[in-house]
DNA sequence: TAACTTGTGACTACCGGTTACCATAAAGGT
DNA sequence: ACCTTTATGGTAACCGGTAGTCACAAGTTA
């Protein structure tokens, strides 16, 4: 086998003729360079192809500019976009992303934390759906949270979930719905999608309705949750309306629906969440509340560069949500 | 600011009255070990909550278990599939995983690519279209390409693009329509996909119809790609068939389709191409060739552990696709 | 002419592990 | 009683850069 030999800082000196020391000042525009020098090493570097191995500056800088992200599985519209938002500005700012999919999985997420954390990542932003995890009190690590509840030391970006719910409940009112119902995960979850229930029970009460909850898990198969639509229309033949917590239920939802021969949206109105890129396109006649996924990304990553920049006092946001109109509702 | 001092083995061999020769040997499994020891080391790794710098390991044993994966953007159906899968191959095996949106911009990609090159990532897994980077000539690191050609000593895992067009095809004229289009992305990028519009011409002259082509660049926005469109509606009034060279540009059409009062699948029949889990959830009426995602990421996994491993004949596959039958054509 | 500024080299400690080598010692086998 | 196996320690080189210190030379400025 032809064995390659790494090129090293020692090569480029030798190549170019000058000592190490300089070389590593070129590359770190460090002190006194002529032009002449510099680029002597410059051509010395395209000659040998050298890459500076970044493992032996990490390991000295104790700096490895690279920053986790910890959701469930990127393989969803919400969490494609937020992660696409996210490693865009990273890079622009020098950082390298890692992925994490925790499958929702309390074991993998944690795993994944002590992984990579071992890896020294500068930061982490997560945005998993368990609890409990006791990784994340042990590190000092910096960390952010998107639309979940970790820890108290720990900022979270999240939308208005609040106005979210009271936003999509009262188009569904508007619209004349009677019976509304409401879907979202179990509430065991803490996490800020609760808020969203809570608009939903506060704005039926206010109506003398009841609230009528039904809950998904976000980790199983489709048939799965087409399942419990089922048996939702099933139990409420009566159901005129959902608030559905996410636009992929919401599709769901209006395919199980056909089945019982309701159509959208004369005799059932829909109203999803999340309002994620891939979903408008796929689906453009939903109506549904768009979470500001882009400016969401922004906030995270700010925090995480002011904790990283050794902060204290960073606290958590919230950013407005807004409807989109669509012909579901 | 309280400094939190990181703790490193020596202290961990300190705390648990061994050498740091022990410790490492606990670490790494090597040489002979009493329980007794090796459950004293394991305590004090817990008390002090000792996690080993993976970056000094990385730099002694010049391996990373770094890949990265280096696509246009993780923000759509079939690469947020494709790295969902990708990442949870790799995880299994031990390797983390670098994202690398290129956003399809050739600068951007080749930035990319000398970045996680510095990283010392492993290997890497690169699914972008854009052509003539010269860091990958350059490299001796291993890299598997998909749906892509990337250079000739580099392996590519496609999925049966020509019996894909054929499938697609064949159910059109199956379906009796007449006047069929296809659209691609522009053909120099050279990419697998070509062989979709070779297939598409080949049974469209062998049925003696004129074949159409309309090019549509795949990182541009919804609205561009929606233009386009409307200009093929405008200029052949008469297609009834349409070969989309993806699910997303499908629905597209469709939506553009009722703006010209053409309805699916009375007035007009479409076949997307794809197939990917968020698709089939959010438009599952779209009939579709559905590339073998799943395992496509195990291919790719496995040859890119060959080459990591030092084989040298790695050699390309193509995959089976399959048609998923609905309600659009 | 003394005092800086600029430009470069040589040397070394350091980052935090890994591992080869050698030494030592107790336990077990023959 | 001798040899081997098991178990552990100490030391040092090494991975590939970074950066501080000191030295020295040439050019510039006061």
């Amino acid at each position: 086998m032809v064995e390659k030999k790494t090129i090293k800082l020692d090569d480029v000196a030798k190549l170019a003729g000058v000592s190490k020391t300089t070389v590593s000042r070129v590359l770190n525009n460090r002190g006194y360079l002529s032009d002449k020098t510099i680029k002597k090493v410059h051509d010395a570097m395209d000659e040998l192809n050298y890459r500076p191995n970044v493992i032996a500056r990490q390991l000295f800088k104790q700096k490895t500019n690279l920053v986790a992200l910890v959701f469930p599985t990127v393989d969803n519209p919400f969490f494609a976009e937020l992660e696409a938002e996210l490693e865009k500005r990273f890079d622009q700012l020098g950082y390298r992303v890692l992925m994490g999919n925790s499958q929702n999985n309390p074991a993998k997420e944690q795993d994944y934390l002590k992984l990579l954390l071992n890896h020294q990542v500068d930061g982490l932003i997560v945005g998993s759906h368990n609890q409990g995890i006791s990784e994340y009190q042990k590190t000092t690590r910096p960390i952010v949270s998107i639309e979940r509840f970790v820890g108290k030391q720990i900022p979270v970006v999240s939308s208005d979930n609040y106005q979210g719910g009271l936003l999509a409940v009262q188009r569904l009112l508007n619209d004349g719905c009677k019976h509304i119902i409401h879907t979202n995960y179990p509430i065991n979850l803490v996490s800020p999608n609760e808020l969203r229930q809570q608009a939903y029970e506060d704005l039926m009460n206010k109506h003398h309705r009841k609230p009528i909850t039904y809950s998904v898990s976000f980790d199983v198969s489709d048939e799965e949750k087409e399942r419990v639509f089922r048996k939702m229309f099933q139990e409420h033949p009566e159901v005129d309306g959902i608030f559905a917590d996410n636009d992929t239920n919401a599709s769901l939802i209006i395919r199980v629906g056909k089945e019982f021969n309701r159509h959208v949206p004369d005799d059932l109105k829909v109203v999803g969440y999340d309002g994620a890129n891939i979903t408008r396109t796929l689906s453009p006649e939903l109506t549904t509340i768009q979470q500001p996924i882009p400016e969401m990304a922004t906030k995270a990553v700010e925090l995480l560069l002011q904790l990283i920049n050794g902060k204290t006092d960073v606290k958590s946001v919230t950013l407005p949500v807004r409807m989109i109109n669509s012909t579901t509702a």
